[in-house]
Parts: structure tokens; C-alpha cells; sequence
DNA sequence: ACTATGTTTCTATATTTATGGAAATATAGT
DNA sequence: ACTATATTTCCATAAATATAGAAACATAGT
């Protein structure tokens, strides 16, 4: 993981819209939802709704797939995964307190 | 944790600067660094340092305290756990193989 | 071919954010 | 009080980002 890619992934999810979907696709699980679904469920214009998409899609946090007229959203919980590992990382300098890594605690 | 404190949290380490001093002070761990320190270590001017290091503040991703004429600014891990938890909230809708949240892996 | 539905692109506008020099403020040593 | 050092605030400018209507494009059913 590079910085530039850790900012972009960041900034895709830092905007209250699009951390909302981010979640809602989190718990969604591996399938997903649709476009639609999604911008019904949270009640954004379709244009705004794809902006947002296009920017999650782009920093790799989400990935899609077409689905006959519909096109499946769903998260990248190897991306996010990555990500929390980044912020985390060398945590405290690797002192044992800190392990692991997705807790991170001071000595 | 709501979603406009997340946000403000994300998006104070969504820029390339913040985000570096933020892995700074994580792996600085419990006693931080100094401004200055931050500012010679990652070459950022000072009134620049200074905006950056406010907006983590802001968010409560960071804190400082005061000693003599040095402010130290350290990582809040807590905070950091928090925003952690709160991306993979509920992860797979809470599916077992979703478990631990901080390795959300989707079934 | 036509129509309905789902999604994206185009466009303009409004808003927010980043940068760093200069000046101001704070603390400590002499 | 004076000086040196540390940090912040002020300010102007530059750059990036969010919004949503209208139009365009894509897919599938009739």
C-alpha cells in the first residue's frame, strides 16, 4: 500500500454520502446491490448516486458487476482489509502491546 | 460513533500530508512528537503543519499537551479503534465468517 | 421498431480545502 | 526588559470537490 492509493481510498469513504454506501455494502455482504437499490435505500438522486460509485469504484474500496440491466455494487473487504492494515501499521513501533494490529493499543 | 464525527475523522487523514503525520505519531506511540519534530521529520512548513495538525485535532484523531515551549501531539487510539470498528460495523450482516471486525472477510 | 427502466455522462454552479509568507503570540533563558 | 525559539493566526490565492437537472446510453420485454 502506497500513500496515494491509502489517501484516495480515504477520501472516497470521507464524505457523508458515500460513507454511508460504503457501510451499507459493508454489511451487505459479497452479492451487494444494485445501483437502484442503493439510491433508493438512501434516498440520492441517480446522478448524484453515480458520481459518488464512480468515486468509490475508482479508489478500489468497491467493485461492480452487470447484472442484465442492473449493476451490483458491493464492497472490497480485501481493500478495506488493506487499508485499516496501513493505518495501523508498525503501530507504537511494533511494540508487543500494540499487536494486533487491528487493536491498537499504547503501552 | 455517528456519521459526521467518521466523516471528520476520515477526512482528516484523507490528504497526503495529515496522513502522513498521522502514521507518524501512531508509530511514535503513547508520548508523540513535537511539532517541530513533525515539521523537520516530514519537511512541512510550519503555518502549513499547523493548519494540518489542527484538523486532526479537530477530528480527535490526535491530541497535544504543553511542555515548556514544546507541544507534543500524539495518536488517540482509542479514537483510531473506534473509527476502525465503525467501518467494519456489522460487517457481512454480522455473519460468523464476517468475525473479528477487524479482518472483515465476506462468506 | 418501440417503450420502459436502469445507469451514466455532461454541464454549470456552489462550496470546501490546501498552501505558505508575514505577523502575532507564547514560553524560557539571560 | 530583551532575545531566541516554538507555534499559531491571518490572509490571499489556487485548486479540488459536491450537487443535481437534462440529456444520452444501455438492456430487456412486447
Amino acid at each position: 500500500m502506497d500513500i496515494k492509493s491509502a489517501v484516495l481510498q480515504l477520501s472516497s469513504i470521507a464524505q457523508e454520502a458515500r460513507l454511508e454506501i460504503f457501510r451499507l455494502l459493508v454489511q451487505a455482504g459479497q452479492d451487494g446491490l444494485s445501483a437502484g437499490n442503493i439510491g433508493e435505500t438512501l434516498q440520492i438522486p441517480a446522478s448524484t448516486l453515480s458520481f459518488h460509485l464512480k468515486e468509490l469504484s475508482h479508489s478500489g474500496l468497491i467493485h461492480s458487476r452487470q447484472v442484465s440491466r442492473y449493476i451490483y455494487y458491493s464492497a472490497n473487504y480485501e481493500a478495506m482489509n488493506g487499508l485499516l492494515a496501513y493505518l495501523t501499521e508498525n503501530c507504537c513501533a511494533g511494540t508487543k502491546d500494540c499487536a494486533p494490529s487491528s487493536s491498537c493499543k499504547p503501552n
